[in-house]
DNA sequence: TATTGTTATACTCTATAACTATA
DNA sequence: TATAGTTATAGAGTATAACAATA
């Protein structure tokens, strides 16, 4: 029999949405001395992943307004993480492709974020960790954007 | 022999940023009909939670800036949900407390979160779900804020 | 006329700092 | 002088809407 919470506090949703803002805000810190917040990150992440290219595409891979992939592009372009280039086939378009340089950083950042993961989780046991990792992995999917 | 992610997308870090972030979105969009955010879900929460009364006191136990429990508490008192009554033994505090239409409110709230948990475990299998439910317990209760 | 990208603008959230009242 | 609360202001983040270039 399943004790129902008494608080909002005590659901998954509320956990899932405190506990996810508070590990971003940590992140975010961690991303600072590289230049770049945890969006930049996920941009860079659907390039490397590929299946997006063009700025709409990804705007609509992100879940994000298209104005705001442009902001995002522009401040990785002054970074020299990636290189905007016209389609020649139509020239509307933008292709982003990852430079060098976007490459390291991208590999810094996914560092930093398994260091944090060790940190976060040094409370679990190997077994919880690995079964957070599986399940998380199963929600994320059902969700569709961002598949790793 | 555990794999490393390819990019930050894979790790748990961003997992719980992006799903957290995106859970959270989902439950304002429910929470609105009642005229709350999750922000004052918590202060409410933390209120029937017990253990702080003042405002300041309330800003430290959910780390947000004294101004921000000013207005969050405007708008509860404006909903009716709370009242602030003046310490006697000393005036310049301001003690909260929900009233009966808070109470209501809160378990709305609390039936609101419920329902969109098993929306979104649906995927999961029950063993999952109670796995899921307990590691996040962990995890929340190394932070320290909230314990329900 | 429709679509891609861009720019202009506005709104939400939250923090910092200045201020008031009380101690 | 120090503290609880409040108000004023500012910055970050992001969306919507108008616009330009290309199809």
């Amino acid at each position: 029999m399943v004790e129902l919470p008494r608080t909002p506090v005590g659901t998954l949703t509320v956990r899932l949405g405190v506990l996810g803002v508070t590990q971003e805000a940590r992140y975010a810190g961690r991303l600072a001395a590289l230049g770049l917040k945890p969006k930049h990150v996920i941009l860079l992440s659907a390039l490397r992943m590929g299946g997006a290219e063009s700025q709409q595409e990804l705007a609509a891979a992100l879940g994000v307004a298209p104005s705001l992939v442009v902001l995002l592009a522009d401040q990785l372009a002054a970074l020299g993480a990636i290189a905007r280039v016209r389609d020649p086939a139509d020239r509307r378009r933008q292709r982003l492709h990852v430079t060098d340089e976007g490459d390291r950083l991208l590999d810094e950042a996914t560092a930093l974020a398994v260091t944090l993961d060790d940190e976060r989780t040094a409370v679990l046991s190997a077994e919880d960790r690995a079964a957070l990792i599986r399940i998380l992995e199963k929600l994320a999917a059902a969700d569709g954007l961002l598949d790793a």
